[in-house]
DNA sequence: TGCCCGCCCCTTTTT
DNA sequence: GGGGCGGGCA
């Protein structure tokens, strides 16, 4: 494949449409190709045909879209509604249409087509879905609603209990994960029955059918079924397929390397007759007046697990022969040092397309880079860092910090509340994903589509009607005899056998109630029915009620976050094109939490480093830089899965465009971390970092050299973290120059530290030994990795990195000056134990000067916690929330007598360890 | 029917 | 270490 050239311009010439068809946008060339270099210009001017445009992180890309599609409206005189512009995140569809209506104005900005492909097809599917027979047999109405996970989950399971197959062999979670890899690879499950060739996928498929008979009753389509279907329909059914062909004869797909098959095909299927097999001049003529742009980068692709397939992008244009391709290299974004770090990273992999990007900008500060020694200490690094860029004018908004797994949200998010730095969070506890907003969406998706049994189960006992499982049982087992929806059954609860007369008049009454909601749907505005069912069925009622006599806080909590939802409901019907319940309902079930990210307030952004991409921040902080969590343990099972986690590296790095910090915790209590069975595993600073070339980074020593720190970290922190950034760097640079003789004396100086070199090869024996680390060395068990033997790391990782081995079994233990240490710590035979003295020995006010881990705590928790009086209110993180009574000394040494209401009688905190946080 | 206890699994990443 | 779910008991 050659993905040097770039193609030939135009494939012929403008036709043009009906004057006023293309909303009278006016745009000059001139204008359209300000400020653009001469690879984004020939993009944005493309003429008729396919193309394919690579572009690296920070190139311009959305700029490349934006104009492109005002090309197409401006020059090439299309209609606005035949552009169709794909996304991967509501967010990036809605910053889209937001550059968009600058560049053509509002009102032609909202007739093109923009969102993610979930919410498109979801829209076009209310149209059509109703001419539609599954490969299977079953129909929708066009009223369906949208299964979430939790949704879907639970009729997986009915589905096994159905076939009555044993769900310990037949594992719910499993079989959701196999269904959706089937539909994201574009299979019905009909077609999984023919290619079973083993007992158990033919199981599977029996599932998966059973599964699939189940939505069609519900009239729910799960999330995968959102484009599998809209793509089988286009398949399928000719006349569909050729009113949108006709309609959409401009596509864009933006991540195009986030593309799996089934939306692949789609694209295929929407944008020419398969060109696959014709001439030439067929091609030409199918393509007169039509044009497909996609945009990715195979560097970037970073969704493998959800079915995306990079090689998608690889083979474009063996697909589209006549295809364009375009490179675009230039980054804008990000200085040199950073950029040439995300480039030292990347080159590691060994499936991409060729692709280097060129800096436009000064080289920059270097990377800083930071060991806590556990994620507390990590977490306060990166906050003081920030107040420390706030200090010097720096918005908080334009920082990030991004992280592996969502979990780790949690250190941070406490220290940034104790330290006052206001913050937003994509993910975490999601608004949509409460049990109250849960119950409210059952209600209102329930008056929409009365056959959603999922929703039905949600509300009938809810708040409580006398209707136990038993009778449900009852009511469900007549409602299939008889063919009938849940609901239905529920209005016949008479003819229903052996239901208490309680239960029958509960089930009766509610059906009449969701009746009367239904018939009132027309002439009510969204918001106001959901006030009204939310009164009228009792729930908001029984909310209130147990917020005012319960003395639970999380209550009240309840009856805000309903009242919130009512909030959203009117935002929706004052801001909504078609503020219909349909509209809304699809929006609910389509948003992520990415999508509520403020920009107004001047806060720190917190998210996943998946949710980061396509967004950029003058100062990330990359934290949790640690084996087993990043690169993540279960890629190590897999080359392709490493690949993808040096990906995601990259993806975080070119996220910055001034300051990046890489940080990591040399010990994380969390229960995930390091992979082991939970609390305070030992870790290894992550292999990615080891990639960057070291005289990018600043603070960064090979794993071997940590321990070696006390004398200069004693040196460096004694003065504490109010420091430039200058100040470190020279700081590190000493030790720099230093290392190779400069240890014994300096060791001697600081009254040294037992070399800990040995403590962590141990922790390796007992990571092997199958009770802590990763690769707890079983094949079968959860964890395990193919480790072997006394290796963390898998032995596949031949794949580009740079032959990394791990720091203890490098240097095994004794050579170091730091063994004939000082009197308090004995050489010989090195135990886990070793690793408590150090902060046992702080505790004790040992005046030996101190080894690395408790001085940046201290150093910091000294300087940070909230001073409190009496009569304050605070919460601790495991007893609550409680009543300063008592202030017992003063100054750095406070602590604080306080009264919890979960914990009987009081206590007696240190702020300096307890996590108190004050309650305004 | 509702509550409580104990167990199990969890922590990739998202539409 | 904790949350959710299921089973058993009041």
């Amino acid at each position: 494949m050659n993905f040097g050239s770039t193609g030939e311009m135009a494939m012929s010439s403008v036709s043009a449409p009906l004057r006023g068809d293309y909303g009278g946008v006016q745009i000059s060339l001139k204008d359209l190709a300000d400020k653009l270099n001469s690879k984004q210009q020939e993009a944005v001017f493309l003429q008729w045909g396919p193309s394919l445009v690579i572009a690296g992180a920070g190139s311009g890309k959305t700029t490349v879209l934006t104009r492109r599609v005002a090309y197409l409206l401006s020059q090439l005189q299309q209609a606005p509604h035949s552009i169709l512009a794909v996304t991967f995140t509501n967010k990036a569809a809605a910053e889209m249409r937001a550059r968009l209506e600058k560049l053509v104005g509002t009102i032609v900005a909202k007739q093109l087509s923009i969102g993610t492909f979930h919410s498109i097809c979801a829209r076009l599917l209310r149209y059509d879905i109703e001419s539609y027979i599954s490969p299977e047999g079953f129909r929708w109405k066009s009223n369906f609603v949208i299964y979430d996970e939790t949704e879907s989950m639970s009729l997986i399971k009915e589905a096994i209990k159905k076939l009555n197959f044993d769900d310990k062999v037949f594992i719910p979670k499993e079989m959701r994960h196999a269904i959706s890899a089937f539909k994201n690879d574009g299979k019905s499950s009909a077609q999984c029955a023919r290619d079973a060739r083993e007992y158990r996928d033919l199981r599977v498929s029996e599932i998966f059918t059973a599964y699939q008979q189940l939505l069609a009753k519900n009239n729910a389509l799960d999330f995968d079924d959102l484009i599998l279907t809209f793509t089988n329909l286009l398949a399928q059914n000719a006349e569909v397929r050729n009113k949108y062909r006709n309609r959409y004869k401009n596509l864009l797909v933006d991540e195009f390397q986030d593309t799996n098959q089934s939306q692949y095909r789609m694209i295929r299927l929407l944008s020419a007759d398969e060109p696959f097999q014709s001439s030439a001049e067929e091609r030409q003529r199918l393509w007169e007046g039509r044009s497909l742009m996609v945009v990715g980068d195979v560097d970037q692709s970073i969704y493998s697990w959800r079915k995306a397939d990079f090689r998608i992008i690889l083979g474009f244009q063996k697909d589209f022969k006549d295809s364009t391709m375009i490179k675009l290299e230039d980054n804008y974004r990000s200085n040199e040092t950073i950029l040439d770090a995300a480039n030292s990273i990347i080159k590691n992999n060994s499936e991409r397309i060729d692709k280097v990007l060129r800096c436009n900008r000064g080289k920059g500060d270097k990377i800083q880079c930071h060991a806590g020694s556990d994620e507390i200490d990590e977490a306060f690094f990166v906050v003081n860092e920030l107040k420390r860029l706030k200090a010097r004018g720096i918005a908080l908004k334009k920082c990030a910090i991004l992280y592996r797994t969502n979990s780790m949200s949690r250190a941070i998010e406490e220290i940034l509340v104790r330290s006052h730095v206001p913050y937003t969070m994509a993910g975490g506890t999601r608004f949509y994903e409460r049990a109250e907003i849960k119950d409210a969406i059952s209600y209102l998706k329930l008056v929409y589509n009365g056959a959603d049994g999922q929703a039905f189960l949600r509300c009938i006992n809810n708040p409580r009607r006398g209707i136990g499982d038993t009778s449900l049982e009852k009511v469900s087992a007549f409602a299939s005899q008889n063919g009938m929806t849940m609901l239905e059954a529920a209005n016949r609860a008479d003819s229903v056998g052996g239901l208490s007369a309680k239960a029958a008049k509960g089930l009766r009454d509610f059906a009449l109630l969701v009746e009367r909601w239904q018939n009132m749907t027309a002439a009510l505005s969204v918001s106001d029915q959901l006030e009204m069912i939310m009164k009228q069925s009792g729930y908001l009622p029984k909310l209130e009620e147990e917020a005012n006599s319960s003395k639970e806080e999380i209550a009240q909590d309840r009856v805000d976050n309903v009242k919130e939802l009512l909030a959203v409901a009117k935002e929706f019907d004052s801001s909504a094109d078609e503020p219909t319940l349909e509209a809304f309902l699809t929006r609910i079930s389509l948003v992520s939490d990415l999508d509520a990210i403020k920009s107004g307030a001047d806060a720190v952004t917190l998210m996943t480093l998946h949710s980061a991409k396509g967004l950029e921040f003058e100062n990330v902080f990359l934290m949790g830089l640690e084996e087993g969590l990043f690169p993540h343990f279960r890629s190590f099972e897999a080359v392709p899965l490493l690949e993808e986690e040096r990906r995601l590296m990259y993806v975080g790095v070119t996220r910055a465009e001034e300051r990046l910090y890489l940080t990591w915790a040399r010990r994380r209590s969390s229960f995930a971390g390091a992979g082991g069975t939970g609390t305070g595993n030992y870790t290894l600073v992550s292999r990615f970092l080891t990639e960057i070339n070291p005289e990018l980074l600043s603070g960064f020593e090979e794993p071997e050299a940590f321990y070696r720190e006390p004398g200069v970290n004693n040196n460096g922190r004694g003065r504490g973290y109010e420091e430039g950034f200058g100040d470190k760097r020279s700081r590190f640079g000493d030790r720099e120059n230093s290392s190779g003789g400069g240890y014994g004396s300096r060791s001697n100086g600081s009254g040294g530290y037992q070399e800990p070199s040995g403590y962590r090869d141990n922790d390796y024996s007992r990571g092997s030994g199958g009770s802590s680390g990763y690769g707890s060395g079983s094949s079968g068990g959860k964890y395990g990795s193919t480790t072997s033997g006394g290796s963390r790391y898998p032995q596949s990782n031949g794949a580009g990195s740079k032959g990394y081995t791990p720091a203890g079994q490098q240097r095994s233990g004794s050579t170091s000056p730091f063994v004939a240490g000082p009197s308090n710590s004995k050489p010989g035979p090195i135990s886990s134990q070793q690793a408590k003295p150090r902060v046992l020995s702080r505790k004790t006010g040992d005046t030996t000067p101190q080894p690395i881990d408790p001085p940046v705590r201290d150093a910091i928790v000294n300087t940070n916690f909230e001073k409190l009086k009496s009569g304050d209110r605070v919460l601790h993180s495991k007893f609550g929330t409680g009543t300063v009574t008592q202030v017992i000394g003063d100054g750095d040494k406070e602590l604080y007598q306080v009264e919890f209401a979960t914990v009987s009688g009081q206590r007696v905190l240190d702020p300096r360890f307890a996590k108190l946080v004050k309650l305004d």
